[in-house]
DNA sequence: TCTCTCATT
């Protein structure tokens, strides 16, 4: 085991006493890393790890010859860090410090130290598997273990084998996950940096309760009456719940004797799905005299910090989503938290000052929490995961050295599929074509599509097509207001499903002028976010394509094409009509039912494609497409063979 | 016969 190292660097045999800031452990710090190749950093919420770390080993030399290269899970991060750095050292940002994550890079030659997202890096390996440029590789936040920070640790332990000497790796982490990494990377060290975080309480029920719901209200009611002031902050599990609180706290505030009123209490959401003028009302002070309660998901976990917090009530619930490769299907889930979650929320308490944490669960439930959240690697599919695999030569993927090792028929399934879209031959050798998919930054069924879509002459649609379905939802139901919804989106509607109407979307946001395009969203309710990052990943794509002399063509009014094309690339996500008016999977035979948010929805196609199936309060197909059931045996032949029956 | 945690290339 490596010695665990705390405060100022000295060794921890017990307790921490000093608390310093990183700036004085510099010297120490820098020796530590020269001695070895991968240092396990835990640093606590405003140590600086982010922020210092990067300009003392550019001061000491180590990036001589090359770059410093930090990443971050989330793309905010690293472009506000690198703001932060280029003040601190006082140079223009995009100088000698720079940021690059998708759509927008700063960074230019001369950059010595590269604030990337993970995914950023890992697209960056599939070019350049020995990442040259870079002599130093930091990997932020690595806790929270998305999917391309675990491919990252593959990536750098093995580059630290080739490139000898060459390459100084330093994971950071905020939790006790440090043992795990230091044993992974064989690491010499795990330093422990304090930082700077006010203390918080943590309060447990005495007893569990019956609706977390109904908890989180009385414990805001409560606090309200009893505490001093401070905001609250409540995370909840989705847009439901928070609509069901932000109506019923007013009403019994209003009701208790002894508060001043529902006045004096201001309640604001927060969610991803929320426009972002209404998420900005977070980040206002309440008015004089009020206390702000922010019903917040788990973003405000990690991307968003509100300020002004200092109590949170936590019922210890997260809405997750998780993937089975038994079924392909995923599913969106109320689960519990894990402990490092519990942590990560209270302290959001002790941002600003001494804060209360509300754990509404005994003491017992927290310690049986599991430690850590399933990282993503085992939550998700694995296709596009297997396919940059094969990219990086590694030949037998259900080998490879993860950390956390996804389940082999996950691999299996992913590996299986891959080969049925044709981009990877009998021997699980990348094909040309899979050559030319893994060049696409998009799913591997996605870009099937879309390189199917240049063969039957629909290239310019399958784009708009794909850039859609590889954004957020473009149409936005607020609660109450289906009914003019469904009223405003019907000059889009197409009767052959959810792909070709969000074309017509599409095509329609474009013919409208720049300056009026929010406004021509808000009266549709349709989703500007979603729509202008739609024409960004298809002007990105359409680059892509050029640079693969793949044809840029279009079909004009015929719409087969592009159901042929759909096909092509989401034929496992093929369905019957049953005579119960549910569908029935060619694939798997299970049934599933259109969801709701289909304009397919009551309609009862013979024969859908769709690209995601969801597993709510049952097995729902999301983003469908009819088609013609002749079309199924020739879209992918050797999947269908035996398996269509007398279709 | 009624729904959408959060990120990312």
């Amino acid at each position: 085991m490596p010695e665990v190292i705390s405060g100022t660097v000295t060794k921890a045999s017990g307790d921490v006493t000093k608390r310093l800031p990183i700036a004085e452990t510099r010297n120490e710090l820098l020796q530590l890393i020269r001695a070895h190749d991968t240092t396990i950093l835990v640093g606590e919420t405003g140590s600086g790890k982010s922020t210092q770390l990067p300009q003392f080993l550019l001061q000491a030399g180590m990036a001589r010859g090359g770059c410093i290269a930090v990443t971050q899970p989330r793309r905010v991060a690293a472009i506000s860090v690198a703001r932060r750095v280029a003040q601190e050292m006082g140079v223009k940002l995009g100088s000698e410090v720079g940021y690059n994550v998708r759509f927008d890079d700063t960074s230019c030659p001369d950059t010595r130290i590269r604030y990337l997202t993970d995914g950023m890096l890992v697209r960056e390996a599939l070019v350049d598997p020995d990442l040259k440029r870079y002599k130093v590789i930091i990997l932020d936040e690595a806790h929270e273990r998305t999917l391309s920070t675990d491919i990252l640790f593959a990536i750098v332990k093995h580059l630290q084998v080739r490139r000898q000497k060459d390459l100084k790796v330093i994971v950071m982490s905020a939790t006790l996950d440090a043992a795990k990494f230091a044993d992974f990377f064989r690491a010499g060290k795990i330093v422990h940096i304090v930082g700077r975080q006010h203390p918080v309480q943590v309060l447990y029920l005495p007893e569990p309760v019956d609706s977390y719901l109904d908890a989180v209200l009385k414990a805001v009611l409560q606090i309200h009456a009893q505490q001093p002031a401070g905001d609250i902050l409540a995370f909840l599990t989705g847009q439901e719940e928070i609509d069901t609180l932000q109506r019923l706290i007013p009403e019994r505030a209003g009701q208790m004797s002894g508060l001043d009123g529902p006045e004096k209490l201001v309640i604001v959401p927060i969610f991803a799905a929320l426009p972002p003028e209404q998420q900005a009302r977070v980040f206002e002070d309440a008015p004089a005299g009020s206390r702000k309660v922010i019903l917040a998901t788990n973003i405000a976990e990690t991307s968003i910090t509100v300020p002004g917090v200092r109590y949170v009530v936590d019922p210890g619930f997260v809405k997750a989503r998780s993937y089975s490769s038994r079924t392909g299907a995923d599913s969106l889930q109320v689960v519990p938290i894990s402990k490092a979650q519990a942590r990560q929320r209270s302290g959001r308490a002790g941002r600003e000052g001494p804060g209360v944490a509300f754990r509404l669960y005994k003491e017992e439930t927290f310690q049986s929490l599991p430690a850590a959240t399933v990282p993503e690697i085992q939550r998700v599919s694995l296709t596009s995961l297997m396919l940059q695999l094969k990219q990086l030569n590694v030949q037998q993927p259900q080998n490879f050295d993860f950390m956390d090792k996804p389940s082999t028929s996950a691999m299996l399934r992913a590996l299986e599929l891959l080969l049925a879209l044709g981009a990877l031959d009998s021997e699980g050798t990348l094909t040309s074509l899979g050559r030319q998919m893994v060049r696409l930054p998009i799913e591997p069924v996605f870009a099937k599509v879309l390189l199917s879509g240049a063969e039957l002459g629909c290239s310019q649609e399958a784009l708009t097509i794909v850039a859609a379905a590889s954004t957020d939802p473009i149409f936005f139901t607020p609660r109450n207001k289906q009914d003019s919804a469904a009223q405003a989106w019907k000059p889009f509607f197409s009767s052959t499903g959810d792909h070709i109407t969000k074309l017509n979307v599409f095509k329609s946001f474009l013919e409208v002028r720049k300056p009026d395009r929010r406004r021509w969203c808000a009266e549709r309710m349709l989703n500007f976010r979603s729509l202008k990052k739609a024409v960004d990943i298809r002007a990105q794509l359409a680059q892509h394509l050029k640079q693969l002399k793949v044809p840029m063509v279009s079909c004009g009014s015929d719409t087969a094409p592009i159901q042929r094309a759909l096909l092509s690339g989401l034929f496992i996500n093929a369905a019957i009509l049953l005579p119960d008016n549910t569908y029935r999977l060619q694939a798997s035979s299970q049934t599933v039912s259109i969801h709701p948010s289909s304009v397919l929805h009551g309609r009862k196609p013979r024969c859908i494609v769709f690209d995601e199936l969801l597993r709510t309060t049952r097995r729902y197909a999301r983003n469908v497409t009819a088609v013609e059931p002749s079309w199924l045996p020739e879209a992918a032949p050797m999947y269908f063979h035996g398996k269509t029956g007398n279709v």
